[in-house]
DNA sequence: CTCCAGGGGGACG
DNA sequence: CGTCCCCATGGA
Protein backbone atom coordinates (compact mmCIF):
# COMPACT_ATOMS: atom_id res chain seq x y z
CA UNK A 1 0.00 0.00 0.00
CA UNK A 2 1.62 3.16 -1.18
CA UNK A 3 0.48 6.36 0.14
CA UNK A 4 1.85 9.56 -1.52
CA UNK A 5 1.40 13.25 -1.75
CA UNK A 6 0.51 15.42 -4.88
CA UNK A 7 1.15 19.20 -5.28
CA UNK A 8 -1.64 20.22 -7.84
CA UNK A 9 -1.00 23.33 -9.66
CA UNK A 10 -3.76 26.45 -8.86
CA UNK A 11 -5.33 24.29 -5.79
CA UNK A 12 -8.04 21.86 -5.96
CA UNK A 13 -11.70 21.66 -3.76
CA UNK A 14 -11.54 17.94 -3.48
CA UNK A 15 -14.83 17.25 -2.21
CA UNK A 16 -16.68 19.66 -4.41
CA UNK A 17 -14.57 18.30 -7.30
CA UNK A 18 -15.61 14.99 -6.37
CA UNK A 19 -19.42 15.07 -5.90
CA UNK A 20 -20.64 17.98 -8.39
CA UNK A 21 -21.14 15.28 -11.22
CA UNK A 22 -18.38 15.28 -13.65
CA UNK A 23 -17.60 11.77 -11.92
CA UNK A 24 -19.49 9.63 -9.71
CA UNK A 25 -17.47 7.06 -8.49
CA UNK A 26 -16.61 8.79 -5.21
CA UNK A 27 -18.03 8.40 -1.87
CA UNK A 28 -17.02 10.05 1.14
CA UNK A 29 -15.23 8.29 4.39
CA UNK A 30 -12.38 8.55 6.84
CA UNK A 31 -11.89 11.98 6.29
CA UNK A 32 -11.39 11.46 2.51
CA UNK A 33 -12.57 9.70 -0.43
CA UNK A 34 -12.85 5.98 -1.32
CA UNK A 35 -13.40 5.29 -5.39
CA UNK A 36 -12.04 4.21 -8.61
CA UNK A 37 -9.17 4.99 -10.93
CA UNK A 38 -8.47 2.89 -13.58
CA UNK A 39 -10.04 0.33 -12.01
CA UNK A 40 -7.99 0.68 -9.16
CA UNK A 41 -9.28 1.50 -5.46
CA UNK A 42 -8.01 4.67 -4.64
CA UNK A 43 -8.10 6.67 -1.05
CA UNK A 44 -8.07 10.28 -1.63
CA UNK A 45 -7.96 13.51 1.17
CA UNK A 46 -7.39 17.03 1.26
CA UNK A 47 -4.53 17.90 2.84
CA UNK A 48 -4.35 21.79 2.26
CA UNK A 49 -5.80 23.64 -1.21
CA UNK A 50 -2.63 22.79 -2.50
CA UNK A 51 -2.01 19.40 -1.98
CA UNK A 52 -3.66 16.04 -1.80
CA UNK A 53 -2.72 12.83 0.05
CA UNK A 54 -3.35 9.78 -1.95
CA UNK A 55 -3.35 5.84 -1.14
CA UNK A 56 -3.74 2.37 -3.22
CA UNK A 57 -2.17 -0.40 -3.85
CA UNK A 58 0.60 0.60 -6.43
CA UNK A 59 4.30 1.47 -6.92
CA UNK A 60 3.96 5.35 -5.28
CA UNK A 61 5.63 6.62 -8.72
CA UNK A 62 2.61 4.83 -10.36
CA UNK A 63 -0.12 5.93 -8.22
CA UNK A 64 1.52 9.68 -8.41
CA UNK A 65 1.44 9.07 -12.24
CA UNK A 66 -2.32 7.96 -11.87
CA UNK A 67 -3.80 10.50 -9.85
CA UNK A 68 -1.62 13.65 -11.31
CA UNK A 69 -3.25 13.01 -14.55
CA UNK A 70 -6.78 12.34 -13.03
CA UNK A 71 -6.54 15.86 -11.35
CA UNK A 72 -4.68 17.55 -14.32
CA UNK A 73 -2.56 18.55 -12.09
CA UNK A 74 0.08 20.53 -13.94
CA UNK A 75 -2.81 22.84 -15.61
CA UNK A 76 -2.09 26.18 -15.23
CA UNK A 77 -4.96 27.78 -13.72
CA UNK A 78 -4.39 30.78 -13.84
CA UNK A 79 -4.77 30.83 -17.05
CA UNK A 80 -7.83 29.29 -17.47
CA UNK A 81 -9.63 31.65 -14.75
CA UNK A 82 -7.73 34.82 -16.50
CA UNK A 83 -9.62 33.82 -19.58
CA UNK A 84 -12.99 32.88 -18.01
CA UNK A 85 -13.35 36.32 -16.04
CA UNK A 86 -13.24 38.15 -19.68
CA UNK A 87 -16.72 36.97 -19.31
CA UNK A 88 -18.97 38.07 -16.26
CA UNK A 89 -21.31 35.40 -15.34
CA UNK A 90 -18.23 33.18 -15.46
CA UNK A 91 -16.11 35.81 -13.58
CA UNK A 92 -18.96 35.73 -10.88
CA UNK A 93 -18.45 31.74 -10.88
CA UNK A 94 -14.92 31.79 -10.56
CA UNK A 95 -14.76 34.26 -7.17
CA UNK A 96 -17.60 32.60 -5.66
CA UNK A 97 -15.77 28.64 -6.05
CA UNK A 98 -12.24 28.23 -6.16
CA UNK A 99 -10.53 24.59 -6.62
CA UNK A 100 -13.42 23.39 -9.25
CA UNK A 101 -10.93 21.74 -11.63
CA UNK A 102 -11.80 19.33 -15.07
CA UNK A 103 -10.60 16.19 -14.42
CA UNK A 104 -8.88 13.83 -16.84
CA UNK A 105 -10.77 10.37 -16.17
CA UNK A 106 -10.10 7.00 -17.68
CA UNK A 107 -12.20 7.03 -20.51
CA UNK A 108 -14.19 3.56 -20.04
CA UNK A 109 -14.91 4.59 -16.38
CA UNK A 110 -15.87 8.41 -17.64
CA UNK A 111 -18.44 6.97 -20.48
CA UNK A 112 -19.87 4.28 -17.99
CA UNK A 113 -21.24 7.58 -16.09
CA UNK A 114 -22.24 9.39 -18.72
CA UNK A 115 -24.04 7.36 -19.86
CA UNK A 116 -26.27 6.45 -16.78
CA UNK A 117 -26.65 10.47 -16.53
CA UNK A 118 -29.63 10.56 -19.17
CA UNK A 119 -32.65 12.29 -17.50
CA UNK A 120 -31.21 11.46 -14.27
CA UNK A 121 -29.75 12.95 -11.06
CA UNK A 122 -26.14 13.03 -9.53
CA UNK A 123 -27.10 11.41 -6.28
CA UNK A 124 -28.92 8.37 -8.24
CA UNK A 125 -26.14 8.24 -10.71
CA UNK A 126 -23.93 7.72 -7.82
CA UNK A 127 -26.52 4.61 -5.98
CA UNK A 128 -26.24 3.22 -9.15
CA UNK A 129 -22.47 3.37 -10.08
CA UNK A 130 -21.86 2.11 -6.72
CA UNK A 131 -24.66 -0.70 -6.93
CA UNK A 132 -22.76 -1.91 -10.02
CA UNK A 133 -19.26 -1.60 -8.84
CA UNK A 134 -21.08 -3.93 -5.86
CA UNK A 135 -22.71 -6.15 -7.49
CA UNK A 136 -19.26 -6.75 -10.67
CA UNK A 137 -16.55 -5.17 -9.04
CA UNK A 138 -13.40 -6.30 -7.80
CA UNK A 139 -12.75 -5.92 -3.78
CA UNK A 140 -9.78 -4.48 -3.48
CA UNK A 141 -8.22 -3.19 0.31
CA UNK A 142 -7.17 0.41 0.69
CA UNK A 143 -6.65 2.42 3.50
CA UNK A 144 -8.41 -0.32 5.84
CA UNK A 145 -11.22 -0.74 4.15
CA UNK A 146 -12.43 -3.31 1.08
CA UNK A 147 -13.98 -1.05 -2.10
CA UNK A 148 -15.55 -2.32 -5.06
CA UNK A 149 -14.22 -1.18 -7.91
CA UNK A 150 -15.68 -0.05 -10.91
CA UNK A 151 -16.33 -2.99 -13.29
CA UNK A 152 -14.05 -3.53 -16.29
CA UNK A 153 -15.99 -3.25 -19.71
CA UNK A 154 -15.27 -6.68 -20.01
CA UNK A 155 -17.20 -7.84 -16.82
CA UNK A 156 -20.54 -6.23 -18.09
CA UNK A 157 -20.43 -7.39 -21.71
CA UNK A 158 -22.40 -10.54 -20.94
CA UNK A 159 -24.33 -9.60 -17.98
CA UNK A 160 -28.37 -9.74 -18.61
CA UNK A 161 -30.24 -6.53 -19.41
CA UNK A 162 -32.67 -7.57 -16.66
CA UNK A 163 -29.54 -7.69 -14.25
CA UNK A 164 -28.99 -4.05 -15.32
CA UNK A 165 -32.07 -3.64 -14.33
CA UNK A 166 -31.98 -5.12 -11.13
CA UNK A 167 -28.70 -2.17 -10.24
CA UNK A 168 -31.19 0.69 -11.04
CA UNK A 169 -30.17 1.32 -14.61
CA UNK A 170 -33.33 1.51 -16.20
CA UNK A 171 -33.74 2.21 -19.86
CA UNK A 172 -30.25 2.51 -19.97
CA UNK A 173 -28.93 -0.51 -19.81
CA UNK A 174 -28.76 -1.36 -23.21
CA UNK A 175 -27.00 1.97 -24.42
CA UNK A 176 -23.89 0.88 -21.35
CA UNK A 177 -23.61 -3.01 -22.27
CA UNK A 178 -23.37 -1.83 -26.01
CA UNK A 179 -20.24 0.38 -25.08
CA UNK A 180 -19.09 -1.95 -23.15
CA UNK A 181 -18.73 -4.34 -25.70
CA UNK A 182 -17.28 -1.66 -28.04
CA UNK A 183 -14.66 -0.66 -25.90
CA UNK A 184 -14.09 -4.30 -24.55
CA UNK A 185 -13.43 -5.17 -28.10
CA UNK A 186 -11.25 -2.15 -28.75
CA UNK A 187 -13.26 -0.73 -31.35
CA UNK A 188 -13.45 2.26 -28.78
CA UNK A 189 -9.84 3.43 -27.18
CA UNK A 190 -9.54 6.56 -25.21
CA UNK A 191 -6.11 7.37 -26.49
CA UNK A 192 -6.91 7.01 -29.98
CA UNK A 193 -10.05 9.12 -29.66
CA UNK A 194 -8.12 11.33 -27.98
CA UNK A 195 -5.57 11.86 -31.21
CA UNK A 196 -8.37 12.16 -33.56
CA UNK A 197 -9.96 16.02 -34.21
CA UNK A 198 -12.62 16.62 -31.80
CA UNK A 199 -15.56 16.36 -34.49
CA UNK A 200 -14.44 12.68 -35.29
CA UNK A 201 -13.80 11.66 -32.21
CA UNK A 202 -17.48 12.85 -31.10
CA UNK A 203 -19.21 11.42 -34.69
CA UNK A 204 -17.83 8.10 -32.95
CA UNK A 205 -19.40 8.73 -30.04
CA UNK A 206 -22.57 9.65 -31.15
CA UNK A 207 -22.62 6.41 -33.16
CA UNK A 208 -23.40 4.17 -30.11
CA UNK A 209 -26.92 3.60 -28.74
CA UNK A 210 -27.84 6.18 -26.34
CA UNK A 211 -25.06 8.40 -27.01
CA UNK A 212 -25.99 11.86 -28.10
CA UNK A 213 -24.36 15.51 -28.53
CA UNK A 214 -24.83 16.06 -24.51
CA UNK A 215 -23.34 12.64 -23.09
CA UNK A 216 -20.65 12.64 -26.16
CA UNK A 217 -19.45 15.78 -25.54
CA UNK A 218 -19.27 15.06 -21.39
CA UNK A 219 -16.57 12.43 -22.50
CA UNK A 220 -14.58 14.52 -25.19
CA UNK A 221 -14.43 16.97 -22.04
CA UNK A 222 -13.74 14.65 -18.68
CA UNK A 223 -11.81 12.59 -20.23
CA UNK A 224 -10.14 12.78 -23.61
CA UNK A 225 -8.78 16.17 -23.02
CA UNK A 226 -11.20 18.10 -25.28
CA UNK A 227 -11.03 21.05 -22.63
CA UNK A 228 -12.25 23.51 -25.42
CA UNK A 229 -16.12 21.53 -25.52
CA UNK A 230 -18.35 23.00 -23.60
CA UNK A 231 -21.69 20.34 -22.81
CA UNK A 232 -25.16 21.96 -23.42
CA UNK A 233 -27.32 20.27 -21.00
CA UNK A 234 -30.65 21.66 -19.33
CA UNK A 235 -29.20 23.52 -16.68
CA UNK A 236 -26.71 25.48 -19.66
CA UNK A 237 -29.97 26.32 -21.57
CA UNK A 238 -31.71 27.74 -18.51
CA UNK A 239 -28.20 29.46 -17.92
CA UNK A 240 -28.09 30.88 -21.77
CA UNK A 241 -31.73 31.96 -21.67
CA UNK A 242 -31.77 33.86 -18.51
CA UNK A 243 -28.04 34.93 -18.75
CA UNK A 244 -27.54 35.49 -22.18
CA UNK A 245 -30.56 35.93 -23.37
CA UNK A 246 -33.11 37.30 -21.38
CA UNK A 247 -34.83 39.30 -23.72
CA UNK A 248 -34.61 37.54 -26.80
CA UNK A 249 -35.32 34.18 -27.74
CA UNK A 250 -32.54 31.57 -27.24
CA UNK A 251 -30.85 30.37 -30.72
CA UNK A 252 -31.66 27.15 -32.49
CA UNK A 253 -30.78 24.14 -31.20
CA UNK A 254 -27.67 24.06 -33.80
CA UNK A 255 -26.72 27.09 -33.18
CA UNK A 256 -25.89 27.21 -29.83
CA UNK A 257 -23.01 24.81 -29.88
CA UNK A 258 -21.43 27.35 -32.76
CA UNK A 259 -22.13 30.80 -30.04
CA UNK A 260 -20.83 29.11 -26.81
CA UNK A 261 -17.90 27.89 -28.86
CA UNK A 262 -17.40 31.65 -30.09
CA UNK A 263 -18.38 33.15 -26.78
CA UNK A 264 -15.39 30.92 -24.61
CA UNK A 265 -12.53 30.24 -27.06
CA UNK A 266 -10.32 27.51 -25.75
CA UNK A 267 -11.92 27.45 -22.53
CA UNK A 268 -15.46 26.11 -23.22
CA UNK A 269 -15.20 23.16 -20.48
CA UNK A 270 -14.28 24.90 -17.72
CA UNK A 271 -16.76 28.18 -18.50
CA UNK A 272 -19.12 25.36 -18.42
CA UNK A 273 -18.53 23.54 -15.12
CA UNK A 274 -18.14 26.77 -13.51
CA UNK A 275 -21.65 27.95 -15.07
CA UNK A 276 -23.06 24.69 -14.19
CA UNK A 277 -21.84 24.09 -10.51
CA UNK A 278 -22.72 27.86 -9.87
CA UNK A 279 -26.05 27.59 -11.07
CA UNK A 280 -26.78 24.68 -9.58
CA UNK A 281 -25.94 26.39 -6.09
CA UNK A 282 -28.42 29.22 -7.08
CA UNK A 283 -25.30 31.60 -7.11
CA UNK A 284 -26.31 33.05 -11.10
CA UNK A 285 -29.69 31.83 -11.39
CA UNK A 286 -32.73 31.61 -8.80
CA UNK A 287 -33.14 27.64 -8.68
CA UNK A 288 -36.03 28.05 -6.88
CA UNK A 289 -37.48 29.78 -9.11
CA UNK A 290 -36.30 27.36 -11.82
CA UNK A 291 -36.33 23.44 -9.61
C1' DC B 1 -51.53 11.70 -8.47
C1' DT B 2 -47.81 14.63 -11.31
C1' DC B 3 -43.34 16.35 -12.26
C1' DC B 4 -38.53 16.15 -12.73
C1' DA B 5 -33.69 14.44 -12.96
C1' DG B 6 -26.42 16.84 -16.35
C1' DG B 7 -30.82 12.69 -22.70
C1' DG B 8 -31.60 10.06 -26.66
C1' DG B 9 -34.14 7.58 -30.33
C1' DG B 10 -37.91 7.35 -33.32
C1' DA B 11 -42.04 9.04 -35.51
C1' DC B 12 -44.10 12.69 -36.90
C1' DG B 13 -45.19 17.50 -39.75
C1' DC C 1 -35.36 21.66 -39.04
C1' DG C 2 -38.74 21.32 -34.62
C1' DT C 3 -42.02 18.80 -31.38
C1' DC C 4 -43.98 14.97 -29.25
C1' DC C 5 -43.73 10.56 -26.70
C1' DC C 6 -41.43 6.85 -24.80
C1' DC C 7 -37.77 4.79 -22.45
C1' DA C 8 -37.06 2.97 -15.94
C1' DT C 9 -36.72 4.73 -11.48
C1' DG C 10 -36.98 7.22 -7.19
C1' DG C 11 -37.74 11.42 -4.74
C1' DA C 12 -40.44 15.70 -4.04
Amino acid sequence: MARVRLFIRGGVDLATVLGMGQTFLWRPGRGGFFGTIQGRAVFLRQVDTETLEASASLPPEELSALVSRYFDAERDLEEVRRLLSEDPHCRRAVERFSGLRVLRQPFWECLAGFLLSSANNVRRIHRIVRKLAERYGEVQPVEGELQAVFPPPERLVDIPLEALYDCGTGFRARGLREAARRVASGEWDGDVLARLSEEEARARLMSGYGIGEKIADCVLLYALGFLEVFPLDVWMRRVLKELYFPDGRLPRRAERARWVRRRFPGVGGYAQLYLYHAARHGVLLDRAKLV
